[in-house]
RNA sequence: GCUCCCUUCGUCUAGUGGCCUAGGACACCGCCCUCUCAAGGCGGGAACACGAGUUCGAACCUCGUAGGGAGCGCCA
């Protein structure tokens, strides 16, 4: 049997890590063994879901290269399905109607409750056998065991074993005419051929039920793997109020989408010391029976590594685009001078993300537009600092413009002078930038550009001369 | 309250009874390199939640305790 895995989110918000990781974890194990990843809308609440979500989800989906081979299927158009599907058990007598009233569940629960038992359906409609009749209170009950109990070896968190009588009769279509969660994954994963059923494990309590389900309509029951959760840096649940961003939030910010996929392929699996992963090694390597038990924190610094990795060894060629974008987001017009690679290989031993590369590109791509007046003070207004940009200037209006013969000039200037590299560079920083910090002084004046260059040489010395 | 689940350095983790005086990575600290800032190299501190038991031997097995989490909906 080939294993389908199928990512299956609410469209009730964005994408957000711990979503993003349940659908890498799907495609992963689907990628290894040559399977089927699936992508299924849940939007049977109709209060919550958006169009506007379904889409944020895709978009996140998108950038980071889970691509689905199936989908998306969406639930509310499958209602008459789940209609067809509540029929037979209630022919086959494994559901029935029930017509309290949100009160009486109320006053039910209480009840349980003060008994010191969980909270739950007492069962007054099981065996009343109540025929079909046109109430608004109407649901339709699974009749779920009472005796016996439900095993199942979770591929992440082992056996489970849950008592029946733990569990309650369970409303599988609601007096609005729709199906319950618990229902609809049912019979959605039975129609879909799924598998292995990979999910938070908020379900690891809804999995027994289920299973009950999968009985009464005589499926194979799949697999299950239930996730941890992934906590914020505190230890505490991601909520919107701090953590629980988009995926798209992580490329704003300046990260590869490969980085954040090594991220959050390691975050809760792993193997042997390996940190780096290459799309392919992950593909071959991960397998959802190694994944581990326990919550984990999500640890931005860590990813701002891995992201600076991917910068430093990534072609730059490859970087290129994700760059440009985050160039245009800064209102930066590469088009001209200097070339996006060459700036990606200035940069990247010096910043861990796209964003901050962009917010320094723009000493290249325009003018100065603040001088740090204690790097004037230092370097400029001093003696010596004329001599050496004018030196400079001489020989940089001529020089074959590329970083190497830069170099050279640099050099003949400091032996010309008999001036130590830093005598040398600093003035021409600062000249460059109206800073004392950049890349390397050859490759910083190089994609200033020779015309520009030498006028910003011109300024230094008029701000040296005072 | 009830049911289920979890617990190795600050963080992510290796570890499946002897290879563990517990390994790696991020972060942190120090040194080196150096035209600034980085990057890089080398080195350092830092953990088996606790208590019993099983065993010649326990981070690994069992049982308790403590702490944390999830769920107990006509939400998913």
């Amino acid at each position: 049997m080939t294993v389908r895995t199928r990512f299956a989110p609410s469209p009730t918000g964005f994408l957000h890590i711990g979503g993003a990781r349940t659908a890498l974890y799907c495609w992963l194990e689907a990628r290894r063994r040559g399977g089927q990843f699936v992508l299924r809308i849940e939007d049977t609440d109709r209060e919550r879901s958006t169009q506007e979500a379904v889409q944020a989800i895709l978009d996140g989906m998108n950038w980071l290269g889970l691509h689905h081979d199936e989908g998306p299927v969406y639930q509310t158009a499958r209602l008459e399905r789940y209609k067809q599907v509540a029929d037979e058990l209630l022919k086959a007598g494994k559901a029935y109607y029930a017509y309290e009233t949100k009160d009486e569940i109320e006053a039910m629960r209480n009840e349980a409750m003060a008994k010191g038992e969980k909270p739950r359906y007492n069962g007054y409609y099981r065996d009343r056998n109540e025929p079909y009749r046109d109430d608004p209170n109407r649901v339709i009950r699974f009749r779920n065991p009472l005796e016996g109990s439900v095993v199942f070896d979770d591929k992440v968190k082992g056996r489970i074993e849950w008592a029946n009588t733990e569990l309650d009769d369970l409303v599988i279509f609601r007096s609005d005419g729709w199906p319950t969660y618990n229902f609809a994954v049912v019979v959605d994963d039975i129609d879909m051929g799924i598998t292995e059923v990979i999910r938070g494990d908020d379900h690891v309590n809804n999995t027994p039920r289920q299973i009950n389900i999968y009985k009464a309509l005589g499926a194979p029951v799949p697999e299950f793997a239930h996730l941890p959760m992934i906590l914020g840096p505190d230890g505490q649940k991601l909520s919107k109020r701090h953590g629980a961003v988009s995926v798209m939030q992580y490329r704003d910010d300046g990260f590869l989408p490969h980085a954040l996929l090594n991220y959050l392929v390691r975050l809760g699996w792993s193997h042997g010391d390996q940190e780096i992963f290459s799309e392919e090694e992950m593909v071959r390597l991960f397998d959802i029976s190694d994944v581990n038990k326990a919550a984990s924190r999500f640890d931005v610094t860590k990813l701002s590594w891995l992201n600076q990795h991917y910068l430093k060894n990534e072609e730059p060629s490859a970087i290129v685009p994700e760059f440009e974008w985050h160039l245009a987001q800064a209102g930066i017009d590469f088009s001209t001078w200097p070339k996006p690679a060459d700036v990606i290989v200035a940069l990247r031993d010096r910043v861990q993300t796209l964003k901050e590369m962009a917010e320094r590109a723009k000493i290249w791509y325009g003018p100065i537009v603040e001088w740090d007046e204690k790097a004037v003070a230092k370097h400029l207004q001093n003696e010596g600092a004329v001599a050496v940009l004018e030196a400079a200037k001489d020989l940089l209006a001529a020089v074959e413009w590329k970083p190497e013969p830069i170099h050279g000039v640099i050099e003949q200037v400091a032996a010309r002078l008999e001036l130590g590299m830093g005598k040398i560079a600093q003035p021409l920083r600062v000249a460059m930038t109206g800073t004392q910090v950049s890349p390397s002084i050859d490759h910083t004046i190089y994609l200033a550009g020779r015309e520009e260059a030498l006028k910003r040489i011109d300024v230094a010395i008029a701000k040296a001369r005072g």
